[in-house]
DNA sequence: TTGTAAGCGTTATCAA
DNA sequence: TTGATAACGCTTACAA
């Protein structure tokens, strides 16, 4: 016979607390006792219990022990795309880092769109997740409401792959500067003597961080006197479309580029297979330079220059950056992750 | 004055529908009626009711409104790791294919690990998932257990990544069968007419699929009358662990084989790269293939030969498995999916 | 060491 | 069209 509830609204099929209890000989509260603090309970009570557990098949239902205990421990996590290896890579540091802490990850992608990042914030917030994590700095107004809501409530709240001066809105931060990356390409052609150059920038045309490189880049060159053209790749397979653009990269004129910087390492791995098909030499006739230290990049011949990025590391430290609020119960702090400029055969590097 | 709870055991700062009901001048019951049912609530409530959840900032609470309800929209997913691009993008598909249907996905990575697969498992399980995707049709015992559970308490479970006849469990299994991508491997290089080959089997020890195709791979080379050595790559990345194992490959002796197939495109990648850079003519001196399609493939001169596969596409269908399931409230049905051997120049296809 | 009572925020059921 | 009441499965607070 059922205990306590007849006729149920309709049972699921899966073994209660109660349950358990009864099939042990005692009441609810003491099996969620074993399951929280064992070492309050009598060896012998113990073995009843594990018995019942074990024969019932009993698994604690954590909707419920939430709602009663309002503590969380689910961390909700946007990222613009599951399947690039950039936030891949983020994301699994973020879920072992999460993980090590008992913390879940409840994840979406947003398709690099601010309007499905809304949505998905918004439906990802009924969980009243203990931290959340988005990439960039850009919101909706929506979706800023939404985290600021989350902040008042003791929610903190992480932006990866992003970061700038930002003083208090309360959001940690755990990135770089795409701007001082975009200047720093810029500087390396100059110093290499490049006074024309070319920066290709990413098909995705929502991937501000790819636009914001570029319009540095641009800045920077242009403020040292230096030509500079920005192209858009096509919305292709990223080598193919790197592939591409190297053909018009050989039609500009006047002047004509002696240098390119690619949004990604893809993109110039493509113009770098194309350039050798064509028979022009790398770095001599054109040298290239990538973005995001993909495997790929070492093993080019010449090898790729590019810009080496904590991407595992990224998803870790914003792990960590939430764990550490969420401990002494403060705003979280961001932090300025650092990246580094390889500069390799592909621009006559080292 | 708060409405009902005196000496709350201690809010969370986030509003609740008794608040907003509060607020609107209605009570709880026809704020939740306006959620899920607006047209059976009065326009001028409605009016009430939208201006104070605005001004409350109010999101429902799903773990309370599951509890309720009984009914999940969350489906756990575990994958061996979220960083590698042939997992990343069935995730991306399963979470596509979930989103539309208004499921969310809570997910975790086990390092290829069964026994982390069984913890992850278990923590899961706690969210009373409506349903569970897990990779490859291993799993401990107590993993088993607990699927079995599920499935009995009518919890779809979905196996991705693997198919093999195996009537029963319950499970339903979403990919291929790898002994059959091994057995076409070795067909295609005795097709083209090499009597001594090698498979490269991933350093990741755990792979269980690699290593299928391997053996299937070297069971058909030598029934044919072939021989074949398997060699296991070093746990470096996976170009470096192909450049070296290509060295390896050069040493081999009595006899040395003309072909070799990998248990990745990068692997095959990095023993192409690497036997350009020792001069060595691919295919004639040695024929190179790889499995995945992955996009580099198709990059390299000459193009990889390898087995293409529905990454996306399995996230997709397993998504849809699931959802078919739950819809008609029956066991989920497996279905295997397609993958293409790429005949590239690598091994002197077209 | 164990138990009782109340409540977490929502939804199902039935009544008005 | 709206509401009262009783769950959902668990935990906290307090008592025995």
């Amino acid at each position: 016979m059922d205990t306590g509830t007849r006729q149920a609204r309709r049972g699921h099929g899966r073994a209660t607390l109660k349950q358990v209890a009864q099939a042990a000989g005692v009441t609810a509260i003491t099996v969620s006792r074993y399951l929280r603090e064992p070492h309050r309970v009598a060896p012998a009570t113990v073995q009843r219990i594990e018995a019942a557990i074990a024969a019932t098949g009993y698994v604690p239902n954590k909707q419920a022990g939430l709602l009663a205990s309002g503590v969380s421990n689910i961390v909700a996590a946007l990222v613009p795309n599951l399947a690039n290896s950039i936030f891949a890579e983020t994301v699994q540091g973020l879920s072992d880092g999460l993980r090590e802490a008992g913390f879940e990850l409840l994840i979406a992608s947003t398709g690099y769109s601010l309007e499905r990042e809304a949505e998905q914030l918004q439906a990802l917030a009924g969980w009243h997740p203990a931290g959340i994590v988005v990439t960039g700095r850009r919101h909706t107004e929506a979706s800023q409401r939404l985290l600021q809501t989350a902040l008042q409530a003791g929610t903190p709240v992480v932006e990866l792959w992003d970061w700038q001066d930002n003083p208090g809105s309360g959001v940690a931060q755990v990135g770089f500067s795409h701007e001082a990356v975009g200047a720093a390409m810029a500087e390396h052609l100059l110093r290499a003597g490049h006074r024309s150059m070319a920066y290709v920038d990413s098909g995705v045309a929502e991937d501000y961080r790819a636009h914001e490189r570029g319009l540095a880049f641009a800045a920077t060159a242009r403020a040292a006197g230096a030509h500079v053209v920005v192209l858009v790749g096509p919305p292709a397979d990223a080598f193919d479309a790197g592939r591409q653009v190297m053909g018009d990269l050989l039609r500009l004129r006047a002047p004509e580029p002696t240098a390119a910087a690619f949004a990604n390492d893809n993109l110039a791995c493509g113009a770098l297979l194309e350039a050798q098909r064509r028979g022009l030499r790398v770095p001599q006739q054109m040298a290239l330079m990538g973005f995001g230290d993909f495997p790929i990049a070492r093993q080019m011949q010449p090898p790729l220059s590019t810009v080496g990025l904590p991407r595992y590391e990224l998803g870790l430290a914003g792990a960590q950056t939430l764990l550490r609020a969420l401990r002494d119960g403060e705003a979280a702090q961001g932090q300025q992750l650092p990246w580094t400029l390889l500069a390799r055969g592909s621009t006559g590097g080292s």
